[in-house]
RNA sequence: GGCCCGGUCGUCUAGUGGACUAGGACGCAGCCCUUUCAAGGCUGAUAUCGCGGGUUCGAAUCCCGCCCGGGCUACCA
């Protein structure tokens, strides 16, 4: 990617406090830092709080706590300030103001003092006589006299738009088909066509990196740099969106796994998110599909970006999620684990951790494999010999140091005496200990619980001996 | 409706005119291993490359039309 040694890298990222934080922030978030770190560029946040109805002061740390997590830090931005501060919106008023006024000045924007009803009526019209619609500039050419609440609106000069995307190439747009497009609302805040462009353009943003939903705003906001005399980023890309996975658009309310937070409490650990997010949207050429983050920045380029957006794909998730659980070592796994089994001590937990690790799509798969520790199971009904070899296991276990080794070498005697298959002794022991028909290898899971508890779990089966 | 962006196994994708009898991964099935479940190893099934026309000796790849999906078209971002 043509990138001028001139101007150091600048990118960002701008969500808006909304809700809770997006699966997409998260993305966009990623290939920001990407090109940045591979560029040595700067890495910024802003926040786009410009929507007053919406907007919360605490879902800007909700973003701040999703980002964190993913290990996706800034250089700058709200909290940590920056040359460029403040980086919310809301702070920045004063900033949009200014613009807007140079470009009233200019003849580049006009007051337009029409009401949302005579808007939406000039709309509908439009949409009856089946033509597009375009603002009919009323306010520009005869607007109506004694009103005081007005908007500011830009004056589209026409012509065609041009830019190049990093993704896609060179792309076009006709502005004659773009009406007159609000700047700045009747409350005094900025549109985000208008904050944003200015913004980047104070900022030094370098490149835009964004989701493909942005492609068509483009054009409005390139408008504006140019009208404000502003230099124009040097590129865009615009990512392609995470659909849902049958193909449609996500959305909060029938999409949980558009919440980040979501993916931190069901175990999945933060660097195989981002490994499965880079790989939704991109691929390197070859075969590889498991990076680091350091990998991620010395192979990912833009043109093998997917032009179509992807599908979100739980199962493809487990899978990267259970590599990465596989290739911790222990006592990081179990450091890992120790939020997803409160009922159980660090030392339990590593110990534990050898025949968890293969087991594993996500840390909270942990506790179903492991409840039996803290619950007691229901007694299992056993056949009448199956009970005679749990009988034959306690006596060989009876004076056995309490280690899955010696576990083992014990109950590898009863299988023999048995002349059976080990299953037909393992099994009865697994149930009466765990109450289920899986769990980890029956030494570990003997070894697991204190003797004297497997010991009664075993007398509660096997009655008393005689 | 208008303007943009897309369309290869169920999913993510490789593929840029001949090496494609369309490759890989996830998932799925079977076998091996085995102490249940996993993990691991091996094998396998699944794609008329959205549809229809061209161009060409030859097209998933180029051109046109259509269909389908998505985005924008807001005083949301």
């Amino acid at each position: 990617m043509a990138v001028s040694d001139s101007s150091p890298v600048r990118v960002r990222i701008a969500p808006s406090p909304t809700g809770f934080a997006h699966l997409g922030t998260a993305s966009t978030a990623l290939y920001n830092l990407i090109f940045a770190r591979a560029h040595g560029g700067t890495f910024a946040l802003r926040v786009d709080d410009t929507d007053v109805e919406r907007n919360r002061p605490e879902y800007e740390q909700v973003i701040y706590e999703g980002l964190h997590w993913l290990g996706l830090d800034w250089d700058e931005g709200p909290d940590k300030g920056g040359p460029h501060a403040p980086y919310r919106q809301s702070e920045r008023l004063d900033v949009y103001k200014q613009h807007a006024v140079k470009l009233l000045t200019e003849g580049k924007a006009y007051k337009c003092f029409c009401t949302a009803d005579e808007l939406d009526a000039e709309r509908k019209q439009a949409q009856a006589e089946k033509r597009p619609y375009k603002y009919s500039r009323r306010c520009l050419n005869n607007p109506p006299e004694g009103r005081s609440e007005f908007t500011v609106r830009f004056k589209v000069p026409g012509g065609e738009v041009k830019f190049t995307d990093m993704i896609r190439g060179e792309m076009s747009f006709d502005s004659g088909l773009i009406g007159d497009f609000i700047v700045v609302k009747s409350d005094g805040f900025p549109t985000y066509n208008f904050a944003s462009p200015v913004d980047d353009a104070t900022m030094e943003i370098t490149h835009v990196i964004r989701g493909e939903e942005h492609l068509s705003n483009t054009p409005y906001q390139l408008m504006v740099v140019d009208s404000l005399g502003y230099a124009r980023p040097s590129a865009y890309a615009h990512m392609p969106l995470i659909l849902a996975n049958d193909g449609s658009k996500m959305s909060k309310r029938k999409h949980p796994e558009l919440n980040l937070m979501l993916y931190r409490e069901k175990g999945y650990l933060p660097e195989a998110l981002l490994n499965y997010l880079a790989l939704l949207g991109w691929n390197p050429g070859t075969q590889q599909e498991i990076f680091s983050f350091d990998q991620l920045v010395e192979l990912f380029s833009f043109d093998r970006v997917q032009h179509g957006g992807a599908r979100f794909d739980w199962e493809k998730l487990n899978w990267i999620n259970g590599e990465y659980i596989r290739a911790l070592d222990d006592d990081q796994l179990a450091r890992r684990l120790a939020p997803f089994l409160p009922q159980l001590d660090e030392a339990t937990i590593l110990r534990a951790t050898p025949a968890l690790k293969t087991r594993l799509a996500k840390l909270s798969d942990a506790e179903a494999l492991l409840d039996y520790l803290w619950t007691d199971p229901a007694p299992p009904a056993l056949e009448a010999d199956a009970v005679d070899r749990v009988r034959a296991a306690m006596a060989a276990l009876q004076d056995v140091q309490w280690e899955p080794g010696a576990i083992h070498d014990a109950l590898m005697t009863v299988v023999e005496a048995s002349g059976l298959g080990p299953n037909k002794t393992f099994m009865p022991i697994r149930q009466a200990v765990t109450g289920k028909k899986i769990s980890p290898p029956i030494d570990y899971t003997l070894a697991l619980l204190p003797k004297e508890v497997a010991m009664a779990r075993l007398a509660t089966v096997a009655g008393s001996p005689d």
